[in-house]
DNA sequence: GATGAATGAGGATTCATTCAT
DNA sequence: AATGAATGAATCCTCATTCAT
């Protein structure tokens, strides 16, 4: 059945290999996924890995790289998407949301994943990261209306309502999973009334610098 | 070379385990970690290890039960250190942030490395980080003074602030450590006013259910 | 030392490891033999047993498994080899001693090492000495001349009988060895005349029941 | 609960420790049994069974030697319990499984365990062994009367059967095992009743040498 | 006399990686 | 281009055995 496998052009080989190491990545682990498994998900044999990728650490990082490409034009597609300019805090939940739950793969890879490992992947990810971690940013910026509006956020700032995004996006798409007669529409609005609730408590005592 | 052993008690051997456990584990990430370079940082044998701790899953299990001790009672010790009732949200992300940022380890361990670990520490750990997220629910509760304030959250809503402080926070204390000119403090003011200037906005647009 | 790889289809190689290993099971016992050590015998490396026979219990399975085929055509073989539809006791005894006599280590491996080890093998040897002792059984039943003859013997008496001739076989082949004058044939005429002899006697005061 | 054992005297503690040995080593076999859960079966620590036997071989051993005075007492009662020197085949069939099947444990410790452990018992067992088979051998010329009877059998032909009682012995008692229906009686029946009809048959075609 | 603490040595098992075909 | 065959190097775990108290 799988001997003597039709001789394919090494992009799409390479491709079929890169799909399979995703969905094993993200199922197992790094280190408790290995190559013969990603073969054997990818229907061809394990030295081709070794051919096309060089190393297991190759094929994590081609995964890496790829993801971090897929996960951009994800963004920058649901940015486009919704030309009105006036987006509203909740449009840009909702699209952050849908997306991570959508991409779940890629995102599992690329942020959990790659975190806990130690050095091998510090440079490569640190890069890949940092791209999508601008682009969203760009997203949260413009899905707020921040800058135009009310007071003027810095980049500082904007970093850091970034990382809350993907942060709580991170640990929220979880909980969504968990259950699944919520959408990310509704829980876009509970997240945005929770806020609502809190802030407004907040601001009575809070002394705003 | 340390083959004159110190004939220690119990329960202090296990304690330095532990400790070397934390520290090891949450550098290299579970997998990655060799016991014997545990027992080597924590200057004992590789059999002590499963004498004591039974097997590695173990070790990891004792590690997150413990970890998961100590910051609960961190947490409570903060909320309680404060006489005044009127904490405010303020008051509990700085407790948050603050404990946080200074048991990087302990955090990392916890939530980073249990998270990505597949099915072996699902139930330990789910146990743990529950009464962790329990105690986070109770303190973001009082700290925004809900259900007595305005708008009374369900239990779902407890939940979702929970995993929203988490996460965030979770984020968040990996942009502290880049940028040591910040203090839990002024994190905690930079989150608070960006949350101020982000709902502000968005209560034109959002339409409260 | 043997570090160049003869490259030998997995088959060839699957019955030299199984060689191997009944030639060190026999002579060390389940327990006391490590793989390594098979696989030195076998002339190859340790993963390769695990490759291709999955663990160490699967090793000694294969050779449960081979042995017992080998045996059992051995016994079918020796029985259809005489034409003379009347074979006699005798004859099969003779039979059966001189392929116990000629195959001990085979012997060894599936009869003395497989009971004395605990559980795992429970299942599998069963079975496999199932077949055996069927297969002796038929042997003995023909042997005598039943039920054709005088009493016809239950499926429990003839369990009984293949108890009988597996266990004094197995004692008696320690004897033989020991006593390089004697042969399968003089044993098989000493054992039939001490039957004869004890018979007799018994026959005076045995009530018959 | 057991910290602080009270002193006994020498003889007791080590007789303590060859039962429990006794115990462990016929139900898991030499290699599977340890000395931990031989101390924990008899109640005291480790090192006990160091002072006192020295070492893991030394303590079998002990059991090898114990065990077959044990077996020797046995046989040589079961001999002078039936003073009537007119036992038959019948009564001494009865005597050897019933004292094979009170004696399990003994029984399996010396004959199943020992034979199938490699090098370091040899000795030893061997000279246990002989003794056993000696008092077998005794019992059983005396339970089948042969010596007085028809044909004289030569000491060769008794340890012949010596060894075929044994083997069968062996054997049959692990049937006996598994029919709780049936007694040493019963079986001692089926067995004689077999004989019979096997040697009836059997004298027709055999060429008595 | 008795034990808790401690370890050196060894065995099963897995896996990334390389050849020979 | 593609793969079956093969292995060196870990890693987890166990156990007989010793020492300090």
């Amino acid at each position: 059945m799988s001997s003597k496998q039709k001789r394919l052009p090494r992009e799409v080989r390479e491709q079929q290999m890169i799909d399979a190491a995703i969905q094993v990545f993200s199922r197992s682990g790094y280190h408790s996924t290995s190559v013969e498994e990603v073969a054997e998900v990818a229907g061809i044999s394990k030295p081709m890995v070794y051919i096309y990728l060089g190393s297991k650490e190759g094929l994590f990082t081609a995964c890496i790289h790829r993801e971090a490409d897929r996960l951009v034009q994800a963004v920058r597609d649901a940015i486009r998407a919704d030309d009105p300019p006036e987006l509203g805090l909740w449009q840009g939940l909702r699209a952050f949301f849908g997306f991570v739950a959508e991409n779940r793969q890629s995102w599992v890879v690329l942020y959990q994943q790659a975190r806990t490992q130690g050095e091998p992947f510090s440079h490569e990810v640190a890069a890949a990261r940092a791209r999508v971690l601008d682009e969203i940013t760009a997203m949260v910026v413009a899905g707020t209306g921040l800058p135009g509006g009310g007071r003027i956020i810095s980049a500082k700032d904007a970093e850091i309502l970034a990382r809350i995004a993907t942060g709580a996006a991170d640990a929220l798409v979880d909980w969504l999973l968990d259950h699944p007669e919520e959408t990310p529409e509704s829980l876009s609005d509970r997240v945005l009334n929770l806020a609502l609730v809190g802030v407004e408590r907040a601001t009575a005592d809070f002394p705003v610098p």
